[in-house]
DNA sequence: CGGACAAGCGGACTGTCAATCCGGTTGGCT
DNA sequence: AGCCAACCGGATTGACAGTCCGCTTGTCCG
């Protein structure tokens, strides 16, 4: 009846909450050998549950990928255009940054071996994403030459910068401001 | 009296040449053992000239790496300070476009493995941008909020973004626009 | 020219890690 | 209790980075 057994769902909680405690200690390498071992538990259950390094990384990602579509729907029925942009790019750079997981996952757009659920997320956050972007763009308070990818992109690359400071935190709001300074449409005088 | 043997000149420039070759196809992985068979030469042979990947990348980015020196310097004795940054910012991306392997030579600060050339190239490059970037500031074009560190690595994420899109090339300008205007000081108004 | 020898070469080998395979074990149902 | 599918463990394979060392050859010197 159970779709899976006791202890089967057991190790799978064991295996991600390892994984995500590597992750937040800066390992994000996700060795399979590795964590079952730490677990105590043989190398196939940890494949079993996870059968690649991607599919624990977008496990591990979920969380924070709902997180994000949640503040695209939020921003979506705002009533600022520019102010639901900045929103968006704020929550994506925000979550990206407490979870390097997620950042690996919405930076990578190659669905090859993406997981069901994850291309889900991602199908979900780019209709919202490109509703906020077109209201932005056609009250003209958006580049025109930028478009929903653009943004997506850009904001993956300023986590990625970021990420070359040595205290990423620290440098979150002046990077933040650039970006929206920078995608925001120049006056018109 | 000459630095090394002819045959051994020889061999360096064709796994140079051969690995050049792998990454202008988009293979930045940089196998030497693959390098190796494809130019006929014995594995020990290609470890002996590039003891280790990164070795390789690096002497395939060096001549790049010397280019942005150049602009940068040039940049270093322009009149118009903002027209030095952007300069100096365009070069950047124009050149890691360009070359896969130095953008990400520059991208990596770890100084841990770098060959010694690599590390005096880049102290240079920071000495010039760093004055390039401080002149910026002081005239009030620059934002007070970005070092040159922060132009550097935002340099970096910005390739990192166009490395998202199918046609880099293609968005090139339009991210040019953006980050340029993105760092630019907002007006006192 | 030709002999000596250091510089250079080749490729077998080791270590590491992702991923697979399959014989043994056990939770959950009747 | 007894059955069996689901699950577990860990030896094993395969790919790749990098090392080691015996053999070859370019270069110099007589």
């Amino acid at each position: 009846m159970s779709p899976q057994r006791a202890d089967a769902v057991r190790n799978r909680e064991i295996l991600l909450g390892t994984a995500r405690q590597a992750v937040a200690s800066g390992d994000l390498s996700l060795q399979l050998n590795e964590i079952a071992r730490r677990t105590g538990m043989g190398v196939g259950t940890a494949y079993r549950h996870f059968p690649t390094r991607r599919a624990l990384l977008e496990a591990l990602a979920a969380p924070a990928f709902a997180g994000v579509v949640a503040d695209a729907r939020a921003a979506a029925s705002h009533d600022d255009a520019w102010g639901a942009v900045a929103a968006l790019l704020r929550g994506l750079l925000v979550r990206q940054l407490a979870d390097a997981a997620f950042a690996e996952v919405i930076a990578a757009d190659r669905a090859d071996d993406a997981l069901p659920e994850t291309t889900a997320l991602r199908v979900e956050f780019a209709a919202l994403a490109r509703t906020v972007t077109d209201r932005a763009r056609d009250a003209g308070v958006l580049r025109a030459d930028l478009t929903d990818d653009d943004l997506h992109h850009l904001a993956c690359g300023v986590v990625f910068a970021l990420g070359l400071s040595p205290d990423p935190g620290a440098r979150l709001d002046a990077y933040l401001r650039a970006l929206l300074q920078g995608v925001r449409a120049p006056g018109p005088a």
